[in-house]
DNA sequence: TTGTACGCGTTATCAG
DNA sequence: CTGATAACGCGTACAA
């Protein structure tokens, strides 16, 4: 493989001029540079960029640590992958398979200068044990978080969850059920507080012993279907922490034959792709804009700068399930 | 940031000894080894990985270039970077945004020696254009291609669409409607001829003049459903491209009031989660195993290997819709 | 405008 | 068992 040396000794000129040329960096006499530059053409060369990385200390790669790959997920991706590359980074997967061993990894790829920062969706790991990297370079998590080492683009689920309530109360719905995700997670615990207001302004009972958590998947809804069927007195609506879980609850519904929403309204969260084909109403929170957010975080901390960040709000969007 | 000669120092050896005792690579006495491995923990030191890359000519990193992410493409990437991790490789994401000079940029990586090798999801350029990357790295595609240079692990689309078309014709249908995606696509081709030749043998009219192609998106099915509704004489079954168009379909049709199967029998393709939720029948076929051969192969060349492959097959999966 | 010399952090080779 | 030295390929003060 030619290296720059090679094309130095053809073109008959010193290494730091052909260094110049490819930079575009210095004075070079246009005659020079002619000469240089045919030689590379010739030579097909493009630079090692390892050598340009142990040069410089950065790679110009950004990593993303996240355990799989939801739909949810995949809107992150594609945002943060194009607005990255618009600033000239790549974009490394680092899948963790909710294993904390593999977290740790992840992140020490920080320390090991494989990546110049990590953009971390959910964690496994104590937030303890992943602030100590931070030394090694910029990490903005997705989940809510305080802390100073680690920074989050996190939008207050509180706002949002309320958003869902307050549409179902208008409606007409009294007998209201919540179900809610990750139980320790801090977007959880938002949410729960947000229905516990909630009731305490409509005087509703919260009924917070029967609070049910840690529905994930489009078959934990269908869980719920088959529940909701079997009550003598089911709620007439129902909140779900996901699209994923209240689509599944859907699907399941059909083969039930439950009447979606005169027997029951039923609202998601986050406004997937799915939710507009299940023509269900959910509460929306721009993931686009949120992940800009992130790499514009990431971004102003390497390079120093002070880019804005987009200011970000909930909305609910009405579909056909309430 | 430390490094190995601070270590060095420290620990009042040579590099090269530092060296092995990180490598475990040679011969130390233990006493060194205790010696220097305690100074590494106290400075908490990591070999920086640029360094090694640029020393061994490789950076364990293999890029997937895909224009964008679809929900097909998700279980392929959580599928091969899994694998890859295994064999001790990251995966780094190139978007293209079926933008020709974004496809080509990433190309340009493997000759960069940013990646070893590329997991090619989806053409933008012509396939001349991207085999020329072929020696600076091992290049395999998803697409059906017939090249010496770029592998392949394309499954035969005929196979899998002949199997979609036998289930609608021992269902009793006769007035079969198929529509198709990207024209020029191998995969396309050998399902239209599929289609030819099923009617070829059934004694059907193929229309090959009325073939509609360039169907992706769920909206794509949508209108199709709009289409159907319209018609004096529609089809009594429809195949579809995709899962994603199918479900469009079936999203519309329930709007429109069409009942599936009894007015139209309706059958996609990929198996993809979705299917499941819209109790879809379509056809199967491994993508988690055609990851896993994406890998292999790329492992293979790049360490003159012969690790075996898996076998393909399509598989019907009959749902509700049929 | 160009060239020299050195450093980035590591490992492999060879000599001892 | 250990150390000196030469690569890997590039960028960049500094000198000319």
């Amino acid at each position: 493989m030619s290296n720059i040396n090679e094309i130095a000794k053809l073109a008959e000129v010193s290494r730091s001029t052909v260094s110049r040329v490819i930079s575009n960096n210095g004075y070079v006499k246009e005659e020079t540079r002619k000469k240089v530059q045919k030689i590379i053409d010739e030579l097909d060369y493009t630079p090692n960029q390892n050598a340009i990385y142990l040069k410089n200390g950065e790679t110009k790669n950004i990593g993303i640590v996240s355990p799989d790959f939801s739909d949810v997920l995949t809107i992150f991706l594609s945002s943060f992958a194009t607005i990255a590359k618009k600033y000239g980074y790549q974009v490394t997967l680092l899948l963790t398979d909710y294993d904390k061993k593999s977290e740790v990894e992840a992140f020490q790829k920080l320390k090991q200068k494989q990546i110049d920062g990590v953009f971390h969706i959910v964690r496994s790991n104590e937030w303890e044990v992943l602030e100590k990297y931070s030394k090694y370079g910029p990490i903005v998590t997705w989940q809510r978080v305080q802390s100073t080492k680690i920074d989050t683009i996190f939008m207050d689920h509180y706002e949002g969850f309320k958003l869902g309530l307050y549409h179902l109360y208008e409606k007409g719905h009294r007998k209201i059920k919540p179900f809610f995700g990750i139980e320790k997670s801090l977007n959880t615990v938002a949410r729960v507080k947000a229905w516990y207001d909630f009731c305490l302004e409509k005087q509703l009972d919260p009924k917070l012993d029967d609070i049910i958590y840690d529905l994930h998947s489009s078959n934990d809804g269908r869980k719920i279907a088959q529940w909701w069927v079997k009550e003598t007195t089911p709620p007439t609506a129902v909140l779900f922490p996901t699209d994923n879980v209240a689509v599944g609850f859907l699907a399941e519904a059909r083969e039930l034959e439950i009447v979606v929403p005169n027997q029951v309204a039923i609202i998601g969260f986050d406004n997937t792709f799915i939710s507009e084909l299940f023509n269900l109403t959910t509460i929306d929170y721009p993931m686009h804009l949120q992940a800009e957010n992130a790499f514009f975080k990431l971004y102003n901390q390497l390079k120093h700068k002070e880019l804005p960040l987009h200011k970000l709000e909930f909305k609910l969007i009405e579909r056909g399930t309430t």
